[in-house]
DNA sequence: TGATTTACATACTACGGCGTATCATAAACC
DNA sequence: GGTTTATGATACGCCGTAGTATGTAAATCA
């Protein structure tokens, strides 16, 4: 019992490394982040990074994994219900908006490392975990074209090339990557305004007239 | 009269390092990109790089600036015209979207430029400089905004938060810079085909019912 | 034609950062 | 009481890279 505890502070103890390391990755970048900054917001030295993470790719790729692993548990089981499409799509677009602004650091990281996928100086190892957070982010997409094929058919959307729409639909929401910022809604009544905003903006773009 | 041509081919040699340059942090970003990458890209040395650019952060921010300059060119004709709101919008989205498609490094780099402004590891002369590429961007944010404005006034748009909606908008057709490569497009039809697609989605966000 | 500026190339220095190795330790486990 | 776990501290080797200092050949100019 006592060994589930030790284990669980374990999990804790690599979360908190992995949260100082989303942060310091979100604000300067994977190749400005030194391990010794990751260090310095812990107010550790980096012998204990190193003890849980190999290397210092290693570290980002499990922050990105851990950053899909969660957008993509928020969606499955809403891709997965059997509201009509533009019930289905409203709420996932809602829920990814959600897990945007409240996990920014990690969602900026997975946005970095969407963009690093061509860097070849990975060991075989890596390319391993690599594959299975491309496949996440694969999926992630896959359930959001399925719900615009259904709404297509269904008419409820309108007759357009779902591979490029989903893009431009992911788009006007991941954009919010780039350009939010904590202090962009300070109240909850902010942030409601803003979700709504955003929501309707990339529902309009499918909805049939 | 001579020193006229070499003027021009000054200018010229300049603008291949700048277009190295971009390709080369459209690949791996300003931190990942050494000056003497750059210098092979051109199969140069550094010396020649030196001699233009005073360091690899004024090399940056010259990519970033001509970049910027290139899209407000581009869009302040347009959105100048007396057109309608909705005509003027989409004129300025296809206008965008095929600046970001043919200009692909630059667009990529404006993009990076845009999450870099924090850094404060700037000289005063730098500074002067980056508010003036801040500026250009915002110029263009308030175009497109202010022609958002005009069609909710005109009621060609739907009643939307403007300072949201335009963050959304641009997103949708901006996100490219993310997920575009140049074989997503071969053809020029398929490149028609992609503007279409990304404008119509963008226009009937904002579109009246 | 000699002097000077232009537009580079070459060679070198200095430094930051990754990863490793070593030693210590304090708590949890067995 | 011995062992494993999860660190802290410190030092170091090594490499890549920014920036500089110096050389140089050709074009320009007087």
């Amino acid at each position: 019992m006592t060994s589930r505890k030790r284990a669980a502070d374990a999990e804790f103890g690599r979360r908190e490394i992995l949260d100082a390391a989303a942060r310091a990755f979100m604000e300067q970048g994977y190749s400005a982040t030194s391990i010794d900054t990751v260090a310095d917001i812990l107010q550790c030295t980096k012998g204990r990074i190193y003890y849980h993470f190999k290397s210092k790719a290693d570290l980002f790729f499990e922050v990105h994994r851990t950053g899909m692993l969660l957008d993509h548990g928020a969606m499955r089981p809403l891709a997965e219900s059997d509201a009509p499409p533009e019930d289905k799509l409203r709420d996932m677009l809602t829920e990814h908006i959600r897990f945007i602004i409240t996990n920014l650091p990690y969602s900026k990281v997975v946005v970095q490392g969407v963009k690093m996928h061509l860097d070849a100086s990975t060991t075989p190892k890596q390319r391993e975990t690599l594959m299975s957070i491309i496949a996440l982010h694969r999926e992630v997409e896959d359930m959001f074209r399925s719900v615009l094929e259904q709404g297509i058919a269904s008419g409820a959307f309108v007759a357009c090339d779902p591979h490029l729409v989903v893009k431009a639909l992911l788009g006007a929401v991941n954009w919010m990557t780039i350009w939010y910022q904590q202090r962009s809604a300070q109240t909850d009544a902010d942030r409601q305004h803003l979700i709504r905003e955003i929501t309707d903006y990339a529902m309009r773009g499918v909805e049939a007239r």
